[in-house]
DNA sequence: TTCCAGGGGTAGA
DNA sequence: TCTACCCATGGA
């Protein structure tokens, strides 16, 4: 075995800890949470089809990778670790004006200034995509254990512990049927649909690429993703988010449930109502919303 | 047993 | 654009 460190330097403020508690991608596989110490592992699977794992931790104003690998890594695995890691921790979104922003408007969210509001995401698009559809309409087990399902199913193994594998492959699945995809998996009426997404990932993922380009509108990715089958308002606004654009508020039963807790008295929750509570938020209503939450039921 | 969960697709109005 | 109905799965 190996090891091998990258040091990346974080931009300033830069809450890490928030970063992987402030929502749950740190608790879905190939993920692992490891709380005493304050990070977090994942199996990689390069392109180089080298399978690493990474554990990422922050000690101090810099980002250390520590990666486990069982051949020797050229210098193009070590940019795609950092890029990988890059986008993971949100490392070049720019949160000034939202911070601003939080200051402006006073608790809860003046407290995210110093260095909150970054979510932590996926590597690829794919990933964050299935993960998404795996929160509809089921409880966070359900999304833990179908998730889980398909890491263990189809994932690639580390060759120095084959128990940890990484995220599939849009191919891996792709090249599955349906039925058997199904028969390995138990993800309801969902499989349909991440078959089909893995089918067309692996057609055609510049396409998906594209979902990135920060010169497109939000509305126009918006109608891009709301054409995926399995993906609705909720999801949209989800994968939005994931992408960097927090215009959108996900509408689901936590967004209900918080507002007839918080702002709305008995039966009298409105829709539009609710919306226009994060209006004033403009293109930051999601993480406003999401931070009112977390301050609501902590 | 019944309800429903970090909803979405479809058909019909 | 809105509504009703259906969709697998499993926890409560």
């Amino acid at each position: 075995m190996a090891t091998t460190c990258l040091e990346l330097d974080l931009p300033q403020p830069f809450d890490f800890k928030n970063l992987l508690q402030a929502h749950s991608w740190v608790d879905l596989l190939p993920n692992c949470y490891h709380a005493e110490e304050i990070s977090f592992s994942r199996i990689e699977e390069l392109s180089s089809a080298k399978v690493v794992e990474l554990v990422i931790a922050a000690p101090d104003e810099r980002v250390r990778v520590t990666i486990r690998h069982a051949s020797r890594l050229s210098a193009g695995d070590l940019r795609e670790v950092e890029n990988r890691t890059r986008h993971m921790l949100r490392l070049d979104e720019d949160f000034t004006e939202f911070y601003r922003l939080c200051r402006r408007m006073g608790k809860p969210w003046s407290a995210m200034a110093p260095g909150k509001g970054r979510l932590l995401r996926s590597p690829g698009l794919f990933e964050d995509i299935v993960k998404v559809i795996c929160t509809t309409n089921i409880q966070w087990g359900g999304t833990r254990r179908m998730v889980a399902e398909m890491v263990h199913a189809f994932g690639s193994p580390h060759p120095l512990d084959p128990e940890l594998k990484a995220f599939p492959k849009p191919e891996t699945i792709a090249s599955l049927s349906l039925e058997d995809f199904q028969n390995q998996t138990r993800l309801g009426y969902r499989a349909p649909f991440i078959h089909q997404l893995a089918v067309d990932f692996y057609a055609g993922g510049d396409t998906f690429e594209n979902l990135r380009d920060g010169g497109r509108t939000t509305s126009e990715i918006r109608k891009e993703l709301l054409a995926i089958k399995g993906i609705g308002s909720y999801a949209a606004a989800s994968v939005l988010m994931l992408l960097g654009r927090y215009d959108e508020i996900p509408v689901d039963s936590v967004f209900q449930q918080l507002m007839r807790a918080k702002y709305f008295k008995d039966n009298d929750f409105d829709l539009k109502k609710a919306l226009a509570i994060y209006e004033e938020w403009g293109q930051w209503k999601y993480l406003a919303y999401w931070f009112d939450l977390l301050d609501y039921y902590q």
